[in-house]
RNA sequence: CGGGGAGUGGCGCAGCCUGGUAGCGCAUCUGCUUUGGGAGCAGAGGGUCGCAGGUUCGAAUCCUGUCUCCCCGACCA
């Protein structure tokens, strides 16, 4: 609650009307600002448990944007969807050593099933009740899907056999950030069984591609996808997979992983099948996610300092109609201009859905409402009054452009039926837009000519650095500890090993042996 | 988990040191005047001070414990 970063004294009306909604810009503080903007904007507040959030409406409907888009393209794939228990036996992470050690410490154990009144009051749980295996409260769910598969698989005739499950996990992690790092959080997880290791790498790899153009379509947001290093590796994982975005102050965020497991759960599991020769095999199998970290990429993307910037693709409202309205007998004019306007403006198609509309008419201020939607990221802002409705116009914002170069509002005073003409292509525009700015930040904060990290990356908290792309011979062991132990020490972190970089040709760069890919280097969150 | 800071009407804060049953701004409600960069004036409603104990005639204020939030560190697929 208490953030001295948002003492400051809130500026008058008017000095806020000549400098931006929020009173915090990215500039000044990037952390406070990125919770002020989803405090302002409606996204998401504290809910008083340690690490919990309430994901309010707005935010809300953002996920369910995301959950929509991102579940056809999962079931495209041919992958179903089922759900699993949020109980997993405390055992089911025993079979797997590295996955047990990798999630040990953060786990929120369930031993007790009943609450009796306590020696001073209030209530304790019933010792009577304690459970005789503790239930651990899913962090991630290859555990019991995995017993499941064992259940399900027995020849080879029922592999490839592909599951997702839409659902909430917990995590107790030690230090959370609304949307980035949350003790709960809501995600998708694929989880995918296979005959042999090529069918099972393919199957990570496709759902890696899913995520990229997934990151750079609907949320316009541009990532890198690559190999993450052994030591960054999911915990009982062969390889693992991730789509890295980067935040406007220079940070990288892990925005989804795709993880082929081998045959290491399957083996824990029993997943076993009988293959066209009559020999029993191991499956090969995979699991792959993105959560509501999402969201505060695209926070952390698109934002700016008049709040979010919601590309028109998974915002909940894509145009917004703002009337005008005056309590006096030219209201009616006005409400009925504005109905039919979000009438044919909700029959226009974008991104080959219908494009979504919503006229305003809550009895508020139009001034603050605008101001509102503003903070809110609506792509398009329609303002329409007396004056309006005489003239057949519509003033038209553009969030993704407010300002005009003078510092007013860029508001287009635009013919009515011109603008419902230009409207679907406005907002694919607006995404193209988002994206374009976005990428540019990405591939200009991409530095390949370092050769002194600890010098590239001073002073990287105050100002933007970005990443480091360099060279390396992926070694392993005590010489990939080494490693990480000196970016550790400027705080920074091996990214991913990009899958389209352009092949090694030098040396490594910590090493001085022969490289034999690139590796991006950077703070992360 | 370690160090630091903070919890007082919906939000942001003052009061606490030097105990005597709460105050300010914004927001809210009503009225009037306004209205295309977050309106003005007038009036009104709303809190027992995170929670639990303790000290005291009396606790927002002092003491103990606890929960939650923020910053730094450790930790983090």
């Amino acid at each position: 609650m208490h953030n001295p970063a948002l003492l400051r004294p809130r500026p008058s009306a008017i000095a806020r009307a000549m400098k931006h909604a929020l009173n915090i810009t990215r500039q000044q503080n990037f952390a406070a600002w990125y919770q002020e903007v989803i405090s302002e904007a409606d996204l998401a507040e504290e809910s008083g448990v340690r690490g919990c959030m309430v994901i309010r409406p707005w935010g809300y409907g953002i996920w369910e944007r995301i959950q929509k888009l991102m579940d056809a393209e999962i079931k495209k794939a041919g992958v179903e969807n089922c759900y699993f228990p949020l109980f997993i036996p405390l055992s089911f992470f025993e079979k797997e050593a590295d996955h047990v050690d990798g999630f040990a410490k953060e786990m929120a154990v369930v031993t007790h099933h009943r609450l009796v009144k306590g020696p001073k009051g209030g209530l304790v749980p019933d010792p009577e009740s304690k459970l005789e295996e503790p239930l651990v409260v899913r962090p991630t769910s290859e555990t019991v899907i995995g017993a499941a598969m064992s259940r399900w698989v027995q020849s080879w005739r029922d592999l490839p056999l592909l599951v997702n499950q839409w659902a909430n996990v917990v995590r107790w992690e030690m230090r959370t950030r609304m949307f980035l790092r949350t003790s709960e959080f809501l995600w998708q997880e694929g989880h995918t069984a296979h005959a042999d290791r090529e069918d099972a790498m393919a199957e990570t790899m496709r759902a890696l591609e899913m995520y990229r153009a997934f990151a750079e379509g609907p949320l316009a947001m541009p990532v890198v996808a690559g190999e993450k290093p052994e030591n960054e590796r999911f915990p009982g994982a062969v390889a693992t997979y991730s789509i890295e975005a980067m935040m406007q102050d220079g940070k990288a965020l892990q925005a989804g992983t795709s993880h082929y497991l081998g045959t290491g759960f399957a083996e824990a599991a029993g997943i076993k099948y009988q293959d066209k020769e009559g020999g029993i095999q191991h499956a090969h199998t995979t699991s792959w996610g993105v959560s509501t970290r999402l969201i505060g990429g695209v926070i952390m993307t698109h934002g700016d300092d008049d709040g979010l910037r919601c590309p028109p693709q998974i915002a909940p409202h894509q145009i917004v109609i703002v009337p005008m309205l005056r309590d006096d007998e030219g209201d009616a004019a006005v409400i009925d201009y504005g109905r039919a306007l979000a009438k044919e403006l909700g029959a226009l198609s974008a991104f080959g859905e219908p494009v979504r509309v919503l006229f305003d008419t809550k009895a508020v201020k139009a001034q603050t409402k605008r101001w509102n939607w503003v903070k809110k990221g609506a792509p398009i802002i329609v303002e329409i009054g007396p004056r309006d409705v005489s003239e057949g116009k519509a003033a038209v914002i553009r969030r993704d452009r407010l300002y005009q170069d003078n510092g007013k509002l860029a508001t287009a005073f635009t013919p009515r039926d011109e603008f419902v003409a230009q409207a679907a292509g406005l907002l694919e525009e607006i995404q193209t837009a988002l994206h374009a700015e976005a990428k540019a930040r990405l591939d200009g904060a991409i530095a390949r000519d370092v050769t002194d990290l600890a010098k590239h990356f001073k002073g990287s908290e105050d100002k933007v650095v970005g990443w480091a792309e360099v060279q390396w011979a992926r070694p392993t062991g005590e010489a990939l500890e080494k490693i990480v132990a000196r970016l550790k020490e400027l705080k920074l972190t091996m990214r991913n090993t990009p899958i389209d970089a352009t092949p090694a040709d030098g040396v490594c760069f910590f090493t001085g042996e022969k490289a034999v890919e690139r590796i991006l280097i950077g703070r992360t969150y």
